[in-house]
DNA sequence: CTTGCAAATTGGAATCATTCCAACTCATTC
DNA sequence: GAATGAGTTGGAATGATTCCAATTTGCAAG
């Protein structure tokens, strides 16, 4: 249950944060290999019990900050469906989401570009948009799942 | 500023409500013409100081009741963004929303049927979606205000 | 008409995710 | 090894929403 990560992922957490002058500390390690170990869109809780399993000290409130971080400079997105909590996702291909109402997993769904394109082109003159976001509700038969980790 | 329903719109709220067993009230009148007179998806707080106007003893409680009613029986949308208040929506039409960034204005975005035929069409064997959102974000060079009383 | 009932409304308390804050810790620089 | 500034921490504050118990209302039955 020891969170670590990789070189390359290491790097990668390095210099996102140093673009926006922001420094590598033990703390966001964590959070952030909590998000890579496990893709399952937790919520700040979720990835504060997985974190605390390796650094028992660790507060609610830096989770958040580390978060809210990542999120500043691009290592993460946010995931909102209604009013439940926020959840955090760690993949930046271009993606949406799709929340099983039985079980309340969320599961990544590929955007293809095309699409993407259409519906940009479904904006009226004088609109100009830098996130769509886009979320399906409902069942899935639920996909054996296949290993998670990073 | 007294907020009236057409016979039509009566109507429509008399029927939907009595679908699922529901009546007319005076409340859920206003609050349904409230949202039909500006459909500029006010949040709860702002359907309860419009509503006042026509009845000042109205409560908070109620108006979330009332919301919460019509979206049980179809009569409205809600709509949320990032973690803001959620928002109502009596478009009825399959369609989009853009948040403006600069404004917090939020405009509805028709949305073709072969858009979210092609969106269905992305996800994969075994999920079965029963509703997609779609909303984007970024700035527009405000419509100027068409009309929108009902 | 009264009376009785179920649904709806109301005001206020409770919830709960998130934000805020002031004190504390740590790494780095002088 | 003192000063500095970013980062962390625990707890308080916030704010939208939900919950609840006490009325009120609209009808239906007697
Ligand atoms: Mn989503
Ligand atoms: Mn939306
Ligand atoms: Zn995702
Ligand atoms: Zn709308």
């Amino acid at each position: 249950m020891i969170q670590r990560l990789t070189e390359h992922d290491r790097e990668n957490l390095q210099e996102s944060l140093a673009t926006s002058g922001q420094k590598v500390t033990a703390q966001r390690e964590i959070v952030f290999a909590v998000l890579l170990a496990k893709r399952d869109h937790p919520t700040v809780e979720d990835v504060f019990q997985r974190a605390r399993e390796s650094m028992p000290g660790l507060s609610l409130a830096t989770v958040y900050n580390c978060l809210e971080t990542f999120v500043g400079c691009g290592l993460v997105r946010q995931v909102n469906h209604e009013r439940e909590s926020t959840r955090y996702c760690p993949n930046l291909a271009p993606h949406a989401h799709f929340r099983d109402e039985a079980t309340g997993h969320v599961h990544d769904i590929e955007l293809p570009p095309e699409i993407i394109q259409s519906l940009r082109s479904i904006l009226p003159a004088g609109f100009n948009s830098e996130t769509i976001e886009i979320s399906f509700r409902g069942r899935s038969q639920e996909t054996p799942p296949r290993s998670t980790s990073n």
